[in-house]
DNA sequence: TTATTAGTTTGTAATCATTACAAGGTAGAA
DNA sequence: TTCTACCTTGTAATGATTACAAACTAATAA
């Protein structure tokens, strides 16, 4: 559970601006686990952030995610998904109910001769199915 | 290199109705190496069937991904992209120039304890990075 | 071959996420 | 406190994808 101080200094450490806007959508995100999608995010903090746009949620999250802060979670929907950086893991969605899950990846173990010659700064694993809960229900 | 004799073969044989359209798309996709966009599916083919729609491959390659016959691919642009199915494998998308790359891949190799109640039924790996070709230029 | 029908194609219009833009607002340095 | 570069905001534009309905056609059976 990060807090507005937490977050506020490590935007100071890396000479990003300090808006409320920013911290709020970032506070949110560090303390959600569910990876939420721009509008989960603008009707979660409406409230709070009357003034809150849209366009400024996709503008923070473009630019916390150049910055590496955070990542775009690539979904097979049409929508972006966004996740605070916690080290490396993969995404498990359920085709059944839809849910993402975290899991941890072990990322050493997929490197390929293939690849020898390529500069790797990301991977990605995603793995889709149906999770234990709806196995159950089926 | 698929011959649409073979790839009419393959839908019979799936009972999926033959359609000039389909056949032709499918042939294209089969026999393309660049993961093309409906865009360039689009403008590939308008030329030998000029009355081909857009929505038409949109069908077509969304009905033949639910029949597991090619894949839908996942990259962080804003298009969909489509691959016919070959067997397991990556995908590596450079950074600067924006080409995808397959490459061979053990699926078997990222199978994790936190997975062992849920039923996997794809697995989706992509990395990013810069290619040999780019890494060269810089 | 012809007739029949269920499934397919097509163009247009609608939808929906995302971005462009310009005007007004604000964080942070001096 | 002032100043300026950077941010935020609402609206309008963009662009991929889908909905829809009318026209068409593959495949089956007579």
């Amino acid at each position: 559970m990060k807090t507005l101080e937490d977050l506020s200094n490590e935007l100071k450490r890396k000479n990003i601006r300090l808006t409320h806007q920013r911290l709020k959508i970032l506070e949110y995100l560090s303390n959600s686990k569910t990876h939420p999608t721009v509008e989960e995010i603008y009707h979660a903090l409406k409230n709070e952030v009357p003034s809150l746009s849209k366009t400024t949620i996709y503008n923070t999250l473009n630019y916390l995610s150049e910055l590496k802060l955070i990542k775009t979670l690539i979904v097979d929907d049409n929508e972006a998904r966004f996740d605070a950086v916690t080290g490396s893991h993969g995404h498990f969605k359920c085709d059944e109910c839809g849910k993402i899950y975290d899991f941890d990846l072990n990322t050493e173990a997929f490197d390929t001769e293939y690849l020898d010659d390529f500069k790797v700064n990301e991977k990605i694993v995603y793995f889709k199915g149906i999770c234990p809960g709806c196995l159950s229900k089926i």
